[in-house]
Parts: C-alpha cells; sequence; structure tokens
DNA sequence: AATGTAATGTTATAATATAACAAATTTATC
DNA sequence: GATAAATTTGTTATATTATAACATTACATT
C-alpha cells in the first residue's frame, strides 16, 4: 500500500530522526548549489532548528533560539531567513498556525496539502494528484487561473485517534 | 450551466449589491433567531461592514470605521464581534489574508473552498462536494480524522484575466 | 587591495490579536 | 417593577507576528 503523495507523513515511535534531519540537511545544501544561491551558517541553523522535530516551529521560537546561541539577535534576521528558506522551498509556511515546517521533499517541485493533528502538533505533508486535479480542473471550470494553493487539514492523526 | 457548488461567484459589472447586502443581514437577523444569540448593533454594524464589498476587509481597517461611527473603540470590540460572527458561521476568515469575508449561505451547514484574486481582490466561496470528497477520501485513507479544513486557491478571476 | 554585491545587524515601528478587569446593558426571576 | 444573574461592551495594557529603513560586515570579482 505505497502513498507516493505522502510527502512527509505521520511518525512512528522507531523514527530515526538524526537521518532525518541529516537527509533534509544535505538536500538543502544540493538544492541551494544547485540554484547558485548561499546555504549561509544562519540560514542553515534556521533551517536545522525547523527540523529539530516535525512540528511546525514559530518565527520567535526560533528567534529565542538563535539569541541563546549568540546568533541572530532581531526579528528581521529570522524573517529574512525564512524567507529565503521559503523562497528555495526547503521550509513550508503553515498560514492557519502562523508557523513553519521542514518540507519533505525539497528538490522536487511540488504544491502541498498539510494535514494538522490538533492533538499532538504534528504535521503531515503530501502532494496528492487526485487533490490537485480535482482544485485545478474547479478553478479552471470557473475561468480561474490559480497560481498557488493553500491546502491545511485540521484534525487528529491516527497515533492521537488510537490513544 | 448551474454551478450549486459556487456560494458565492465573482461578481459581475450589473451585481445589485444593496440588495445583496439586505439579503445577507436577513440571513443573519434569521439564522440569530433560530440559534437564540443576539444580533446586537454593534456585531450587526461590524457585518455590515464586511459585507460593503466582496474583498475581504481586515480587522483594523473595521476599527477605524466603527471609530469614525463612535461605536467600537478599541481591538477587543472588533475582535469580539468577529468571533461571534465567525461562530454562527456569518462570516469566514482568510487565514492567508488575515482578513474577513461575508458567508455566501450563511443558513446551510457548510466547509468552504475560497478563490482569492491576486489582481482585484475579490474572493469567491465554493463548496464543492468533488473537493471535499478527495480530501475526505485521502485523509481518511490515512487514518486522520477531519476537523476542518482552510482551503485557499490565490490566482486570477476571469475578469481580471480577460483584462 | 579596491570595488560592488549580498548578507546580516540594529533600531524602530507596523500589523494582528488577546488578557484582564470594569461598566453598562439585557434577561430572567421574584 | 425591583433585583439578581448573565451577557455584552468598554478600557487599559500587552502579547504576537512581521516589516521598514538604514548601518555594518562579509564575500566575490576584478
Amino acid at each position: 500500500m505505497a502513498n507516493d503523495s505522502v510527502l512527509m507523513p505521520f511518525k512512528d515511535r522507531d523514527h530515526a530522526h538524526q537521518s532525518c534531519l541529516e537527509k533534509a540537511l544535505d538536500q538543502a545544501v544540493k538544492n541551494c548549489e544547485s540554484s547558485g544561491v548561499r546555504l549561509t551558517p544562519l540560514r542553515r541553523r534556521v533551517l536545522e532548528l525547523i527540523w529539530g522535530s516535525h512540528m511546525p516551529v514559530k518565527a520567535y521560537d526560533l528567534l529565542d533560539q538563535l539569541r541563546d546561541e549568540k546568533i541572530g539577535s532581531a526579528p528581521p534576521t529570522v524573517y529574512r531567513s525564512l524567507d529565503f528558506l521559503l523562497e528555495e522551498g526547503l521550509i513550508h509556511k503553515l498560514q492557519s498556525l502562523n508557523a513553519y515546517v521542514g518540507c519533505g521533499e525539497p528538490l522536487k517541485h511540488h504544491t502541498s496539502q498539510f494535514l494538522i493533528c490538533r492533538d499532538c502538533g504534528e504535521v503531515a505533508e503530501m502532494d496528492d494528484p487526485d487533490i490537485q486535479q480535482v482544485l485545478s480542473r474547479k478553478a479552471e471550470s470557473l475561468g480561474f487561473q490559480v497560481l498557488d494553493k493553500t491546502i491545511e487539514i485540521q484534525g487528529l492523526c491516527e497515533k492521537c485517534i488510537a490513544g
């Protein structure tokens, strides 16, 4: 029962987060090299902090952590890094939470749909062709040209339902 | 070419906004009567201001207008009214804009998908069964229980494409 | 090294939203 | 109708999220 459209699933107990994080940073380095942009230490650290878990992270929480580490001192520092990472497709912003998560497939151009668990806070990312298609088809039938989509489903993940 | 799933279409030049607004207020009165809640003058006025156009309205713009009219003086006034109207399903919040629009079908329980024109700013509301179904089915297949959905499509409406 | 560009620092402020408590208004009960 | 209870609104203060504007530093190119 493979499910290609899930870019970032909800995590099991045995999720090997260290390697998961390393892979994310690896991909970020690759992405930036091929784009000819600079993944500076600051930007890299912000990405690393966002990837600290699979929870959405708030800008000012990042700022607090950076301040503790004596790097990045004020809001613009963080927001500029976030803007950079968003533009490079390395992270996503969740509009319904004003928070940020790492992108599950940074090397692949895609749009996303997010599942947000209201109990544990974890976020899963998918890019489902059926969802994309039905939305595109509908928009098109109304003469609407789609430029971007915000799709965030709030609810309860399997683990939390199981209790 | 009826399209039942469109609760609030993009508007033509000949859109009769006065009657549109009156209908919205009428429905709000009905809704509140049947729910046994109070559509106070303040709440009614906020709803009216939101229905002033089919553009999303910002909380602090509402506040400015209320101040001009010497009713409602501080942010909590506005936010409380907005919370009330949201709870009653008389308005919706657009998460990607931090702004509010009137609900196209307040008397009918529904979820919504929004089309937001980046050129003219107008918003259309739909509740399309195909979209709902594909999202629900997908969530379900992942063991996810849906509680709420945020679906906002940004792009260009037909009028703006035509120029 | 000199120069231009990109990135970061710094200060200030804008924009969005809520907490906490007081006063007024409405509703329910006597 | 007077009183008590509940709801709504007022008021002050503050929290949270984000950007503007300009200075400084780091890096890249010549």
